[in-house]
DNA sequence: CCGCATCCTAGGCGATACTG
DNA sequence: CAGTATCGCCTAGGATGCGG
């Protein structure tokens, strides 16, 4: 079923290949498939910056968007946006809203376990990133002279 | 620095933010930071994709789109959006691009040692959203029943 | 304090046609 | 075959104002 494109692609890769196809076939791969809606929320703008703030507590509505704007040292998430995005990784499972029963009533947000487990991959990723750094500004600095 | 909006926080979590607000210091923090804009790749529609099916070997350009096709089980990625990507993925230094001399010349890309390294971090962050599809779903479920 | 509705803009992406 | 140019769409995101 392969076969009309696998034309000459190397046996080995040919081998690979149908290995990620037969992957990719038993997982959805549409639009709201876990992998691709969770790695696009943690590719988003905010979302990653939102659940690094939530791993250290719990924290409310305002002051998070408050300190958005701290540790980005640009500006604030719109009040919308951090609405939208707090509603995204609720869906998932990722993080849980809490309401008082007072007037005016209190939101508050915190990580699920599902959440905090996810942040140990996250963390990885990042820390992945930080620490190669070098070698990624160095092959900018080489592709920006190849490219006038 | 940051007193005015640590008013009524948690010191604990106070602690752990303050910590977290000197990480962010020391990288940059800006659009071209490495994390942000290689999170930012990896969430994209396409780059993800491409990476996947270059961990299994060399490949041509139109051989690529093909392939894009194939997997995504949809449409293939645009031929702009694939020179895109790809030049995108080569400026972070994660796959290298191979032009001959033959006339016309094939030009054919792969992943570099680092990209090697990166799908390591990538297989990982996969691997675990597909093991925890069930909870993601039924939480999906269940949000979708309190947000009639 | 929190969320929603509205309007607006920038950028991602697709489609097509054209060059070397 | 690979890449570029142009166009148009659609969605993420920001700004503002209102209501609970």
């Amino acid at each position: 079923m392969l076969d009309p494109l696998m034309h000459d692609i190397d046996p080995a890769v040919r081998e690979k290949i149908a290995a990620l196809a037969e992957e990719m076939r038993r997982n959805g791969g549409g639009r709201d498939d876990p992998v691709r809606s969770v790695m696009g929320l943690l590719g988003d703008r905010w979302s990653t910056l939102v659940l690094l703030v939530l791993e250290t507590g719990t924290w409310r509505h305002a002051d998070l968007r408050r300190m958005t704007a701290r540790l980005s040292a640009e500006q604030a998430i719109s009040q919308r946006v951090l609405t939208l995005k707090l509603r995204a990784l609720e869906r998932e499972g990722f993080i849980h809203r809490d309401v008082t029963t007072d007037v005016p009533p209190k939101v508050s947000y915190r990580l699920t376990p599902l959440g905090l487990d996810l942040m140990t991959q996250v963390r990885g990723l990042i820390d992945w990133i930080n620490t190669r750094r070098a070698p990624i500004l160095a092959s900018r600095a080489a592709f920006g002279e190849e490219h006038p």
